[in-house]
DNA sequence: TCGAAAAATGTTATACTATAACAATTTCAT
DNA sequence: ATGAAATTGTTATAGTATAACATTTTTCGA
């Protein structure tokens, strides 16, 4: 229940540990975790932000992999298909997923001051949405849960 | 609880309904409904999906109003932050309000077969991610909650 | 090990979504 | 009537995303 991403954490050992329960996923169920791939994965662990695809692209082309869109799409598309990465709808951007491997229905806190993003969980079918669904026979197969709002950190800073 | 979308009803109604509520409103608050933002709102209200700011674009260059993009957003932009229409993130798109005037946190079923969208209704604050929130000492401001999937119609239409 | 098929990368080109900045007009409150 | 504010309209440009095709790499069975 307690979101990751705005409380104090070994943030070495946070992307260490994802990269290899990653690594150790895609052994198990075939999948190429490519230079590219793997290099826009490390991207999105470094930060609990969400990165634009352009922000992403800039450092590969920096880094002399491809420099055209479709290289930064694809990798993302990789990325959040096998639930490595999500993608925040109100951003349009990016962000490691905090729980890979694990099957899970992502929620999502914005920070609109830091720009800083945590991951929570939900249980969509659970609560009113679920219950309205029912009444209405709405067969729900995916939900985006992203609320905006300030983190402790910045409102901690405001209050200076 | 029932949510507004799917189920049958007398459509020409609910738009009337919706368009004096709204037109009641701006009387009462002083907001101009002039004639390109009334149109966008009709435009809207007239079929519960969600249409794209270029589709809507369209139609009003039709109509002989302006053909620029801005002309639309801006007519969005007022309807949205009155409250008379919401925008669908995952579509990048937008819908009529379902219970304009009225404060509420909508939450959207959105079926991916007929791309018709439903209004329903959530608080926040309350069930999983409120928790969450106040575990991280997160402010929640404001919530998107969309929820993918299929329609009764078009499951019954699947059916047959 | 070889070779065909599949997957991944890279490129060009283009489509879709959205806003900045400024001019002209309309509306509102005095 | 008049000045301020709001609205509309325009041009130009920024930001997000994908289609289509050529090339290279990987996989896997013969």
């Amino acid at each position: 229940m307690d979101p990751i991403g705005f409380s104090k954490h070994n943030h070495a050992h946070c992307i260490s540990g994802n990269l290899a329960q990653i690594e150790a996923h895609c052994r198990a169920e075939g999948l190429q975790l490519t230079p590219v791939r793997r290099r826009v994965l490390e991207m999105l662990l470094h930060e609990h932000r969400a990165l634009g695809a352009y922000d992403i692209l800039d450092k590969l082309r920096a880094e002399g992999h491809g420099s055209q869109p479709p290289v930064a799409y694809r990798a993302l598309d990789f990325l959040v298909s096998h639930g490595f990465a999500h993608k925040i709808e109100r951003l349009n951007a990016f962000v490691a997923c905090a729980h890979p491997g694990e099957a899970h229905d992502p929620a999502f806190l914005i920070c609109r001051k830091c720009d800083g993003v945590a991951e929570a969980q939900t249980q969509p079918t659970r609560g009113q949405l679920g219950t309205s669904a029912r009444i209405a026979g709405f067969q729900i197969e995916r939900t985006v849960l992203e609320a905006e709002g300030v983190c402790p950190n910045c409102a901690d800073s405001a209050a200076l």
